[in-house]
DNA sequence: CGTAGTCGATTACGTGTGTAAACGTTGGGA
DNA sequence: TCCCAACGTTTACACACGTAATCGACTACG
């Protein structure tokens, strides 16, 4: 996935979140862009976003380059190692680390669509040929 | 999964979870026996754990029974609810609420044994036949 | 019958989070 | 050159959370 990751270690909040969503999308932004990008979905005003990434910056999430008299922001950690982060974390949390339970209750909410089970079946067929490793 | 549940408006913070993973265990318990259940694992004194008693009845997440002069605590809403709503919070949130994308980064965290895998493929198999509703 | 221990309820307190205003600086237009 | 607008930084504040002590009531033992 990502090989020398950054780890962060305090962990990203929900508001937090959607500020990173803004720079996995296009990145480096100025605190202007991501204003302009998640302010209006959230109802956030540029105050807030100014906050929100100076905490990133604190918790090297993100990292700022200065460019004339403004910074331009950037993701320190990549969206595919955060998101499998937090998916372990609630395998390890709500089911002991085991991810077929997960699986089931998703099946049980109707949270598996057709779709997701075709494309899972074709993701288990390339694990099983892979498996010899 | 459980017919008429009770809605928890509040979320259950992580510290509550584990009192609540001790009174899915066996319920009712008092106080004292919550205590005596989890207490000792998180390093907490009865005090912690009847704070996060109270805070658990007002989400409405327990119930109280009087037993003589102390209170008997009963889980009000499902373990199996809370796992699947919290593993649709999870999709929902970060994968659009799609978990062919969520099982993927399972597997690239290589998150998933061998026993999952062949667990998850039993799963689909039988959702597959039930496909036909 | 008094008192110590126990129970639930109330209060406490530091830190994180959501949300933002205020402040000090500085570059760019008039 | 002067001032305003825009930057990043600092400060603010209410509420949630983790963790617990204190308090007033009551019960059971001595």
């Amino acid at each position: 996935m990502a090989g020398e990751l950054p780890e962060v270690g305090e962990r990203i909040t929900e508001a937090e979140l959607a500020v990173m969503e803004a720079l996995w999308l296009r990145s480096p932004l100025s605190a202007t862009d991501v204003a302009d990008a998640v302010g209006k979905a959230r109802g956030w005003g540029l105050a807030t976003v100014k906050t929100l990434l100076s905490r990133l910056v604190s918790k090297q999430a993100i990292a700022t380059e200065p460019q004339g008299r403004r910074f331009l922001y950037t993701p320190l950690i990549e969206r595919s190692d955060y998101l499998g982060g937090e998916s372990k974390r609630l395998v390890d949390r709500l089911f002991g680390g085991r991810a077929a339970p997960l699986f089931a209750y998703l099946a049980e909410t109707e949270a598996l669509s057709d779709t997701d089970i075709a494309e899972i079946e074709a993701l288990l067929k390339g694990l099983r040929q892979e498996e010899g490793k």
